[in-house]
DNA sequence: CATATAGTTCAAGCCGTTTTGAACTGCATG
DNA sequence: CATGCAGTTCAAAACGGCTTGAACTATATG
């Protein structure tokens, strides 16, 4: 969620791969990607094998999307963690090659799972720590733990709307209104 | 949606703001503000100026916050356009004051609203005209032109869910339902 | 085992964003 | 109209995340 400048559309062509709309397109995967809070380049990579459909080396990749050697290791250490890229062994070629696994929206559902709710329940927590400690004070003035109060709601909406977030990434829209069913 | 990693909680403590839980309620308005792609210092700004409940001038919130006389009155200068600061004249003295107007969670929604769409709006045309070039190009395999509409529905995917996601922010539950009936 | 090639690691550099602080503007007051 | 204070502006500095590339490790091959 910070991407909000942008270079012209039409700019990014050219690069190596075929045609300028293959590279638009792993552009625009990149960008999504992005937007979702992780590396523009992890996004590039994929869509580049799932593009191609294809097992390909590092060094190809290398040279499709113009990244530097120990870039490609560490963008394909990630997608290798997170299971959305397979290491493959080919026939007779003593090196490694790598194609394209899952669906993305997968992968980015469990990452942002686990790394985005901690982190909201965390601010949840310091904002309840701090209700409870300005409660404890008898100085304080009832308003403002009610101010608090309020505070601790937009959190709460914040994992709410990460939470249908995730379920819509998921398709599952049934889950979801069960959420205001109950 | 960026924010992963993070300082010990319990870190930011005993600033100038009267009770340690004062501040921490503070950053913790910050950390959500920040996570929906705003700048924490604004989060931080409105937080104050929400609790306390008073009009401050801005030296006052430079001395509370921490903050540089300039970066002040630009945070203030942001809050202002969005609506959610408001600049008052107090009485007999010469400077002006601030005071927290709407609720947060208004704004976040208006500017992602303009932000963020036109953002995916951006990408989805970039995968829309990437299909189109391809399928123009007779070479192109069949199946290849199938992933790329894929990928489409992952940016259109993300779109829904940021729809669902504003919707959620407005609490207007009952148009989220809508869309999923017609 | 020597050599070559693939793959990994990580300190240093790069780049975009945010913050600072000093110069400046505007305004009220004596 | 001189003085002082509030507020603004913006170039430079600080900061943080990402990428690079050189040194290193692992692995295959003759």
């Amino acid at each position: 969620m910070k991407g909000y400048l942008w270079a012209p559309s039409a700019a990014t062509q050219s690069h190596s791969a075929s045609g300028g709309w293959e590279s638009m397109a792993i552009d625009a995967v990149g960008n999504v990607i992005e937007f979702w809070g992780f590396k523009r380049n992890q996004g590039r990579v994929w869509a580049l094998l799932y593009l191609r459909d294809e097992a390909m080396t590092a060094a190809d990749i290398e040279k499709e999307l113009e990244l530097s050697k120990g870039g490609v290791s560490m963008l394909i250490r990630d997608l290798e963690r997170w299971g959305v890229v397979l290491r493959v062994r080919l026939h007779g070629d003593s090196s490694w090659h790598y194609r394209a696994e899952t669906d993305l929206m997968q992968m980015a559902r469990r990452v942002i799972e686990e790394r985005e709710f901690t982190f909201i329940a965390r601010i949840r927590a310091d904002l309840a720590e701090a209700r409870k400690l300005a409660e404890q004070d008898p100085a304080t003035p009832k308003p403002k733990i009610e101010r608090i109060r309020k505070m601790e709601s937009v959190a709460e909406a914040t994992e709410t709307a990460l939470t249908i977030f995730l379920k819509t990434s998921r398709f599952d829209v049934g889950a979801m209104f069960e959420r205001f069913r109950g």
